[in-house]
DNA sequence: CGATCGGTTGAAACCAATCAACCTTTGTGG
DNA sequence: CCACAAAGGTTGATTGGTTTCAACCGATCG
C-alpha cells in the first residue's frame, strides 16, 4: 500500500498547493522535476495551531516563513500599553513573516484565528534553494511585493471616512479572497470576531456591530453571527464609496 | 583637474550615500573593491524633478528601483472616481517602487513633494548584480522588508481613534526620520502640504489645521506654515497615547 | 448551571466632518 | 510692477456620525 499512500499524498499536496501563494515560486518560473521537488523538500513538517495560539510574537527570532494551509490567522502589533493594532488576516494560502526579513526577529505576532494549519519555510534552507534556483528569487521578490500591495488596500480602507465604507470595502475583498480560494464569494464565514474587525479597521466593536445590522436592514447582507451571506453583491460594491464628492480624497 | 574632481565626486558620493537606504546593500553585507564599484555601476544618471512632477503613474512598465537623493516625494493611489489615497513621503536616503515587482506594472504613482533629485536603479541591472553577489540579495530583501514594516506604521497611526494622536504620531515619527538624516529633529520643514498630511491619516485639512494650532497654544509645536518647531518632545510623545485605557485597543 | 466571552442595542456626549467665510501666499499676465 | 486669480491655509458655526457608557442577550465552556 506505500506507493499508493505516495501517489495519494502527493495529489493531495499538488491539489492543496494550486490555489497556495507558494504555486507561483515553481510553475510560473518555469520549474517543474527537481527543482519542484528541492523546493518541497524544504516545506517542513506542517504544524497544527489551535484557536488562539502564537504561531510567533514579537521579538521571537526568524526562522521562517509560514503559508496557511488550513484556517486563519491574524497578525498585529501591540505597543508598551498593550494597545493592539491588528495588520493583516491571512486566509488559506496567504505567506506571513516577512516582518522579520529586515531585523531577523520578528515585529509583530500571528496568533490563530480558529484552529489551522501551517506551512513552514525555513528561511536558511529557502535561501539555499533560492540561491540554487535564480528565478526562485524573483519569484519570492513578487510575493514580498504582493504582501506591499495588500497593505495599501489596508491604507485605503482606513482612509475612507465613512465605517460603513470600511465594513463594506472589508467585506467586498473578503469575498474576493474567498473566490480565489474557490470558495463561495456570497457565503462567508467569518474566522475573525467583531472585535478583530474593528480593531482592523480603526472602528470600535459597536460600530461594526451596528453597521452589521444596518446592512441587513438594507437587504445587502443576511448575518448570522460569524456567517454572513452577500444578498446583494452590487450594493455592496456601491456602498464601498461615498456617492458625495469628498473633498479629502479629492485630487487637487 | 580631471583626477582631483573625480576623487571629489566619489568623496561626495561616499558622504552622500552613507545615510542613504542603500548603504546597508553594501557595507553590512560585507562588500566593498570591485562588488562596490559593481553595485557603484548600476546606478544611473540622476534625476531632477520639479515640483508636482511624476516619478512614476500607475500602469507604468517596472523599470527601476529609485531612491531619493534629496528633496521629498509622495506616493499615493487613486481610484476610478479621483479619490487618492498616500501611502507614503519618501525623504532622502529611502527608497521606492517595490509596488511593480509584483506584476511589473506600478500600482501606485510617485510625484515630487518640491525640487528633487534621484538615483535609479535599472531593475534589469540590479537583478544581474545581485545574481552575481548573492550576499546583496538578502539585503535586498531586507530593504523590502523595512519598507513592510514602515506600512505598519503607517497603520498603527490611522487606526488611532483621536486625530490629535494620529497627529503628533505623525510629527514623533517624522522628527526621528529627520534625526537619523543627521537633520535637527526638532526643526521640521514639511514638504508636503495640510492637504498630504490629512489624506495621510485619513482626517481632513481642516482637522488637521486646527490640531496644529491647538498644539501651538499648548506650547507644543511653533508653527509657521511649511516650518515646524517642536518646543516640547517630551509632551508631543505623550500626546501619541491616549491617557484614558482605549477599549477599543486593549488586548482581550 | 453559573460564569465568561462575544455580540447587540439604546441613549447620550463628543469629536471630526461639513459648510462657509476669510486670509495669506504664490504665480500669472496685463 | 501691479492686479488679479488661484491655491493653500486658517478659523467659525453647525451637523452628524462615531465613540462612549450602559444594559442586556445568547452562546460557549468549565
Amino acid at each position: 500500500m506505500e506507493p499508493a499512500a505516495t501517489v495519494l499524498d502527493l495529489n493531495q499536496l499538488r491539489r492543496s498547493c494550486s490555489s497556495c501563494a507558494l504555486y507561483e515560486l515553481c510553475l510560473p518560473a518555469g520549474i517543474g522535476g527537481d527543482d519542484l521537488d528541492r523546493l518541497d523538500a524544504t516545506v517542513k513538517d506542517k504544524r497544527t495551531l489551535e484557536r488562539g495560539a502564537m504561531l510567533y510574537r514579537e521579538n521571537d527570532t526568524f526562522e521562517a516563513l509560514y503559508v496557511v494551509r488550513s484556517g486563519a490567522l491574524k497578525t498585529f502589533v501591540q505597543n508598551e500599553a498593550g494597545d493592539m493594532q491588528i495588520l493583516a488576516f491571512h486566509l488559506p494560502g496567504e505567506i506571513l513573516g516577512f516582518d522579520a526579513l529586515a531585523t531577523n526577529l520578528h515585529v509583530s505576532q500571528a496568533e490563530a484565528l480558529e484552529r489551522s494549519s501551517i506551512c513552514e519555510l525555513p528561511y536558511a534552507k529557502l535561501q539555499q534553494v533560492t540561491s540554487e534556483v535564480p528565478a526562485l528569487h524573483r519569484q519570492l521578490m513578487r510575493v514580498i511585493s504582493r504582501e506591499v500591495v495588500e497593505e495599501h488596500r489596508h491604507l485605503v480602507m482606513m482612509g475612507k471616512q465613512q465605517a460603513q465604507e470600511q465594513l463594506a470595502s472589508f467585506l467586498h475583498g473578503l469575498a474576493d479572497r474567498y473566490q480565489r480560494l474557490h470558495r463561495d464569494g456570497t457565503a462567508l464565514n467569518l474566522p475573525m470576531s467583531r472585535y478583530d474587525i474593528a480593531n482592523y479597521l480603526g472602528l470600535v466593536v459597536e460600530t461594526v456591530s451596528r453597521l452589521f445590522s444596518r446592512m441587513e436592514e438594507m437587504g445587502v447582507l443576511e448575518v448570522n453571527r460569524k456567517s454572513v451571506r452577500i444578498l446583494r453583491p452590487d450594493l455592496l460594491a456601491a456602498l464601498c464609496r461615498t456617492d458625495t464628492v469628498s473633498r479629502r480624497n479629492d485630487v487637487g
